[in-house]
RNA sequence: GCUGGCGUAGCUCAGUAGGUAGAGCAGCUGACUUGUAAUCAGCAGGUCGGGGGUUCGAUUCCCUUCGCCAGCUCCA
């Protein structure tokens, strides 16, 4: 139940014991003023730890969290000892009957059943007049715990063994840290975290919004927003067409007959959209990824060896239909463009093709400085009906994957029961602000659509023979990258893809003509400027510029446009400097042509 | 979809123990013409998320619905 916690290194030892030690004391706390709460599980967590609890039907709200905090720290002053204890399968279950602990004893009996509790008895841990099956280890007394290191934080409903078919319990999340300090400083980072929440700056610097009467999950993008959607795909496309991808357009509807085929209507069905009944028994449906549409594309001509690798691109439009509450700003939504591609190739081109698109992932992940990520093998589960039944195509599949990672030295995870219904996948998984984590880039190994679409291509030999399909998306959707992108760079973008690349701001009216000479200069290279020919004070409008995170401001007045400079203010770096106009537009284009990443200290000062 | 919480002006928030609401910022108008993060004044802006109920009267109480937030489930 502790896995989250590093148990190797004594610090973490110890933060582990504190919090899994406080579950205990909660548990206490929270039964007295609900005698007859079940308990569910109650382990630590990255920043704290959390208890499910099933109240029957006298329910616990936020506004309960004080008395509850209240009875822990009096439980906490009484600095009863936590004594380990045993009991056989049988006495347990019966302890645990006496008490109405249904939850406790299906996992107690669970434990006995798959071996994991020792010897077939069961560990207790009682503290004051609590006792919970636990496995440990916990502090020695409750008096250990240090004054004012946690704090009770939310409310929230959770499933029993996470099993949206079972009782929902309720769950009491705490934040806990191994002094006070420790726990402030944590919920000061907290919130200035939140002042960088994509949906937030999504708001303020006017990037998208989003409308009832269009629809939950349906981002509306702004003009600042689309120029970031703009200015990544332009860059994909540029290192897809060096790489040797072939755009296409294919449509965003299709007859039900197309995912029939490609099995998503069984296997998918509740993630789309409900179909559109044309004429007939002709059902349509808005498409949820691109791939049959590609499928087809290849599949409309007959294939030679000396075609492949075919890879076939396209900044498609999907739309799945999310739950309503997993949906979040652009996080999760239920339209979306993905920087999709399928790569058709022979069976011994499939390590080359899978090796370079990691390297193409790591190119833009390594430009970006996205460094928070980590990579996922993700591999089926023998266990499940979700996965195509072909044992040795999984095997050979999931081998060949892990060898790429491999050979590229990249540090990954393995997790069973992750892989694609048709094939095993490389995901980065990144977190957001709040700890949510999702998988931003995939590239996935599918060694069955083939098959199901009858693609084949003419070998050497003239046999006709299936070929691999490899599926990419190294830039993830616009929607779900750029919501990473806003949070990571605090809404502050690189010159290049700035919705406004400069702002001019003319110290006083007088200089509007010289500033309105430099703009026209810039927007006819195509730069993205403004002046600011506004009637506000002089430090209003550096404040405007400043508040909308524009990286270059250049400052106009009477010694500039004297000697044909401009005074270059770039966002939030003290230090600026005067420079002649034609040296600072030549500065501009080189870092728009390198994307540079100004928006990063190391690179602030494109002029030293 | 489920559990809990929250919806007052474009934004951030105040307020009403039931008697139809107020500030700052943003916007508009005017004055000021400014050298590195908020010049001053005036004006305008809200069926207090929607619908129903209780009441002489509802933004306030009750029901319902929609939206938002956190978590669970699910997933790019």
């Amino acid at each position: 139940m502790c896995e989250e916690c590093d148990k190797s290194q004594d610090g973490q030892e110890q933060l582990h014991r504190l919090r899994h030690s406080l579950a205990h004391i909660m548990a206490e706390a929270v039964l007295e003023l609900r005698p007859n709460a079940k308990l569910a599980f109650g382990p630590p967590v990255e920043f704290g730890f959390y208890y499910d609890f099933d109240f029957g039907g006298e329910p616990l709200g936020e506004a309960d969290l004080p008395e509850i905090e209240k009875r822990m720290e009096l439980i906490l002053r009484k600095n009863a000892p936590f004594e380990r204890g045993e009991m056989p399968l049988a006495e347990a279950l019966a302890w645990f009957e006496e008490r109405g602990e249904t939850y406790k004893a299906e996992y107690a009996r669970e434990l006995v059943e798959t071996g994991k509790a020792g010897g077939g008895s069961l560990s207790f841990y009682t503290s004051g007049g609590f006792t919970d099956m636990c496995e440990g280890p916990h502090l020695e007394r409750t008096g250990q715990v240090p004054r004012g290191c946690f704090k009770l934080d939310r409310i929230s409903g959770s499933y029993w063994r996470g099993d949206e078919k079972r009782p929902m319990l309720t769950r009491i999340y705490a934040l806990a840290f191994a002094s006070k300090d420790e726990l402030k400083d944590y919920i000061a980072r907290r919130k200035l975290a939140m002042e960088r929440d994509h949906r937030k700056l999504g708001d303020e610097l006017d990037l998208f919004i989003q409308d009832a009467d269009v629809g939950v999950g349906f981002p509306l993008w702004m003009p600042n927003g689309t120029v970031l959607r703009d200015e990544l795909e332009k860059w994909a496309k540029e290192e897809e067409f060096l790489a040797g991808f072939q755009r296409v357009t294919t449509p965003s509807v299709a007859r039900g007959a197309l995912y029939l085929r490609s099995g998503h209507l069984p296997y998918y069905k509740d993630s789309m959209f409900p179909p559109m009944l044309v004429d007939e028994n002709d059902e349509y449906y808005l498409r949820p990824m691109n791939c049959p549409h590609h499928h087809k594309v290849y599949a409309a001509r007959p294939r030679s060896y000396r075609e492949l690798p075919l890879r076939l691109a396209e900044y498609g439009n999907d739309f799945r239909y999310e739950k309503h509450g997993s949906l979040s700003g652009l996080l999760r939504v239920r339209a979306m463009t993905m920087n999709d591609a399928h790569i058709y190739c022979t069976p011994e081109q499939v390590e080359e093709e899978f090796h370079s698109v990691i390297q193409m992932y790591q190119k833009y992940y390594a430009h970006l400085r996205l460094g928070n990520f980590r990579v996922r093998l993700s591999l089926h589960d023998p266990d499940s009906d979700k996965f195509v039944a072909d044992h040795e195509a999984w095997d050979q599949s999931e081998t060949a994957v892990r060898q790429v990672l491999h050979n590229l030295g990249v540090a990954y995870e393995e997790e069973r029961g992750e892989a694609a219904f048709y094939g095993p996948k490389v995901d980065i998984q990144i977190k957001n602000l709040m700890g949510r984590e999702e998988t931003v880039s995939t590239c996935q190994l599918d060694f069955v659509m083939a098959e199901r679409f009858d693609l084949t291509y003419a070998d050497r030999d003239g046999q006709r023979k299936r070929p691999y399909i490899l599926h990419r998306a190294p830039l993830s959707t616009h929607e779900r990258m750029i919501s990473f992108l806003i949070e990571f760079y605090g809404g502050a973008f690189p010159t290049w893809m700035a919705p406004v690349q400069v702002r001019l701001v003319p110290v006083s009216a007088d200089f509007a003509p010289y500033a309105a000479e430099l703009q026209e200069r810039l927007c006819g290279d195509f730069f993205r400027v403004e002046t600011d020919d506004s009637e506000e004070s002089f430090n209003k409008k550096i404040r405007n510029a400043v508040t909308r995170k524009i990286p270059n401001v250049w400052v106009v007045g009477a010694k500039e446009q004297e000697d044909r400079t401009v005074t270059w203010r770039r966002y939030c770096v003290k230090e600026q400097v005067t420079v002649a106009f034609d040296k600072a537009f030549d500065a501009l284009k080189d870092m728009r042509a390198a994307r540079a990443m100004d928006n990063f200290a190391d690179t602030a000062l494109p002029l030293g």
